[in-house]
RNA sequence: GGCGCCGUGCCCGAGUGGCUAAGGGAAAGGUCUGCAAAACCUUUAUUCGUGGGUUCGAUUCCCACCGGCGCCUCCA
């Protein structure tokens, strides 16, 4: 349980996870603006967080993933104004769109909390920085000030005075620092607004992840997450209004973990640029499984370039290790399920653990993952192998590593979908492979390819060794 | 302008101060086969953007340059 390394953006080094409190690993991670479809970026996401509370979960600890839904904030006070409805429509109807596309994707859902549904926190938060001279107010607006806070750029490596020099945004003559952020905006006529000791407004982007973290998960809870985009200002500001608010005595969170971006045409994947592939239309066209295979393909903190070429690459990559399994499972039906024979697959899930355990190395997992289906393969097709006693536990063995890193590890389903295999059909199958038998060694062939071709089109494939022949969904 | 990341074979992509530089895709040849498919084997980097430096030794550390990207404004 202590071999666990994972690179801290706060740091900027790779250090041995030590979780606050043995046994339980506590996460929170950004989540979006419910006011629009997500798009592949967003998914990405939801993978690489789905990932890592997997792997903590066979390392033993209990997770608790929490994650912010941002439901009011100026974008979607637009969007309900476009879509001549609510705000509270707008949240709700992208939300439920998102939680589809995770769920879709295989990721077992966080602990969801919004915004509009802890006002009070929020407020209190603001409240104490405020008290404690944090934070000022002007005409019903609440600013952070950040030079009240000496270890602000700490995250994303920059200071107060470089970014002032850099400074190339407008300056609020009412703020006392050009970097001072809004904890608190004053409602604007007409827009949705809730009672504060300020007068009626609505929070600041960033104040709301660090009260739901805060209230949902503690002081120094262990991992916080999101997409590299947000460690400046979005986490930059969590972390000073946080530990303000803590007064410096403990930290906000103890690891941070970003994600890359995904790219389309060599450019950051987003919304403001319109290059977007939005997940609803690439469900269409690739299973979620492939989706979610090409996600896994590179380490998550690297750029990964979006294109059909790539996922194409991830079917025929995914369609061999699923073929290997469906060899396997074929073998292991007829030879009867022996007791497995686990120590062959070992040195593969040593390799395979030491990848997930270098922070969440999935792309150095998956040749683990084809050092099994290699394996299984030669097992297979070498007849000393294939007709050794030792055989049936060999192949379970290697069956169960399969299944256990693909399936309970990256979460990715050995069987397609359609592949809902019922005991009638495989002994439909069983008939129908006999019959042709009979057929070919009539020299029936003309026929016999009748049938191949036949089940081809219904999406089920025949293939025949001198070992006999084999059927797989495909 | 400031902060930071990256540049590995045909493509994608791991990785390490010295051991054959993973794995996948693609292509070619071979084996098997009635054919097909699948699979297995072999081949595609004496080399890791370029030039210096540190070192007994660097793709891996340092510097410069070239090229690409992210953030500095909303952004997963």
């Amino acid at each position: 349980m202590a071999e666990l390394i994972l690179y801290n953006t706060l740091t900027r080094s790779e250090e041995p996870f030590q979780p606050r409190e043995p046994g339980k690993v506590a996460i929170y991670a950004c989540g979006l603006t419910p006011q629009a479809p997500a798009h592949v970026g967003h998914m990405r996401g939801v993978v690489v967080m789905d990932i890592v509370q997997r792997w903590l979960e066979q390392l033993g600890y209990t997770v608790q993933f929490v994650q912010n839904f941002t439901d009011i904030d100026d974008k979607i006070i637009r969007r309900a104004q476009e879509e001549h409805t609510s705000t509270t429509a707008v949240a709700e109807k992208y939300s439920r769109m998102y939680i589809e596309d995770a769920h879709a994707l295989g990721a077992r859902l966080p602990h969801f909390v919004k915004v509009t549904e802890n006002m009070d926190a929020i407020i209190e938060m603001v409240q104490r920085l405020v008290a404690d001279g944090y934070a000022y107010v002007v005409d019903g607006d609440v600013y952070f000030e950040v030079n009240k806070f000496p270890e602000y750029g700490k995250l994303s490596g920059r200071s107060v005075e470089e970014m002032q020099a850099g400074a190339r945004i407008d300056v609020d003559e009412r703020k006392r620092n050009p970097e001072d952020f809004a904890l608190w905006k004053a409602a604007k006529p007409g827009e949705p607004a809730w009672d504060s000791p300020w007068g009626k407004g609505r929070p600041g982007w960033h104040i709301e992840c660090s009260a739901l973290s805060l209230k949902y998960l503690g002081a120094a809870f262990d991992i916080h997450a999101g997409g590299m985009d947000l460690i400046f200002p979005h986490h930059e500001n969590e972390i000073a209004q946080s530990e303000a608010y803590l007064h410096c005595e403990q930290p906000f969170a103890r690891y941070w973990l970003h994600w890359g971006p995904v790219r389309l045409r060599q450019e950051k994947m987003s919304k403001s640029t319109g290059l977007v592939v939005p997940i609803r239309e690439l469900r269409e066209q690739y299973e979620p499984a492939v989706i979610r295979y090409f996600l896994l393909t590179v380490h998550y903190r690297t750029p990964l370039e979006f294109s059909y070429e790539r996922l194409q690459e991830s079917q025929a990559a995914l369609e061999r290790i699923r073929t290997a399994s469906q060899r396997a499972e074929a073998f292991l039906r007829e030879h009867g399920n022996a007791t497995a024979d686990a120590a062959i697959a070992e040195p593969y899930l040593q390799q395979f653990r030491a990848a997930m355990n270098h922070d969440f190395n999935t792309a150095q997992a998956l040749a683990a993952v084809f050092e099994v289906v290699r394996e299984i393969n030669t097992h297979l097709n070498t007849p000393e192998l294939a007709t050794a006693t030792a055989a049936p536990a060999r192949l379970a063995g290697l069956r169960n590593a399969l299944q256990w890193m693909m399936e309970t590890v990256l979460g990715i389903a050995l069987q397609p979908p359609a592949a809902a295999q019922s005991e009638t059909l495989n002994q439909l199958m069983y008939c129908v492979i006999a019959w042709r038998q009979e057929l070919r060694s009539r020299k029936l062939y003309d026929l016999a390819d009748r049938i191949r071709d036949d089940l081809k089109a219904m999406g089920i494939v025949l293939e025949d060794s001198p070992q006999g022949t084999t059927w797989r969904i495909g």
